[in-house]
DNA sequence: GTTCTGACA
DNA sequence: TGTCAGCA
């Protein structure tokens, strides 16, 4: 019987292992030709096709305990619905990693501004932005976690976004941006801005002073609200450190 | 040397 | 799914 192969010869043969084999063996998929006397199980050509058309099923994320029913009593119309729905699923699969490789290049592009000459005021048009309130509090209580459980938003990922505090005499909105109109409008417009590093709220505190400080020697700017930028997710890049920008518009 | 079964992570 | 032991 010579013309039969081995399991180790099959396994070379389909680029699969030994144990994959008698795994779709276990689960009723995949049988031998015949088994020799010493106990070695044997596959013809008819086991090639069949291994071939699992591995052709299994590419498609047909799940093993799956396959056997396909092949019990699958109709080519049964097998045009399993691919249709398994290009599907692809598919959300493939828009699920553009949206994750769109975020990862926001990071890094905002990773390089952020790196870009720090300490020092610049000015930059913004279009205009939605923000939907989320916590409104008063400047000298902290925010603390349950205010944020209590007052959580459905909102997914939502560290994932620029938090914005918009700073509004002595109370602090919490917000963040959202596409359709909402809350509140951030007009478009010339804004002053400046990267901070920060690791402490005295640091933020300082910053408001050098603000208003360099706001007072350029009175022509007219300045607006001022607004704080928390980016969450730059803020990996260095521990025990966050990441925002401070905004306020000018004229 | 190769494959078998069964067990385990 | 890979790896190992113990056996034939």
């Amino acid at each position: 019987m010579k013309e039969f192969i081995t399991i180790s010869e099959l396994s070379t043969l389909m680029n699969v292992s030994v144990h994959q084999i008698r795994y779709f063996e276990e689960k009723e998929i995949l049988f031998p030709a015949y088994t020799d006397s010493n106990k070695y199980r044997m596959y013809g050509i008819p086991e090639i096709y069949q291994l071939s058309h699992i591995l052709l099923l299994r590419k498609l994320n047909v799940p093993v305990v799956e396959i056997k029913e396909c092949m019990a009593s699958f109709s080519p119309d049964d097998y045009h619905q399993l691919l249709s729905n398994s290009l599907k699923k692809v598919q959300s699969q493939m828009d699920q990693l553009i949206m994750l490789q769109q975020f990862m290049q926001k990071i890094v592009k905002e990773h390089d501004e952020f790196a870009s000459p720090e300490n020092h005021y610049q000015i930059k048009l913004m279009e205009d932005r939605h923000l939907k309130q989320w916590i409104r509090y008063e400047i000298q209580h902290n925010l603390n976690a349950r205010n944020l459980y209590e007052n959580r938003p459905k909102l997914p990922d939502l560290f994932e976004a620029d938090l914005h505090y918009i700073y509004d005499s002595n109370q602090i909105n919490l917000c963040y941006e959202v596409t359709a109109p909402s809350d509140i409008l951030l007009e478009k417009g010339n804004y002053l801005y400046k990267h901070l590093l920060v690791s402490s709220e005295q640091d933020i505190e300082d910053e408001f002073r050098q603000l208003e400080h360099y706001l007072m020697q350029h009175q022509d700017m007219e300045p607006g609200q001022i607004i704080l930028l928390e980016k969450s997710y730059l803020s990996m890049f260095n521990n025990h450190k966050l990441h925002y920008e401070i905004q306020v518009r000018i004229s």
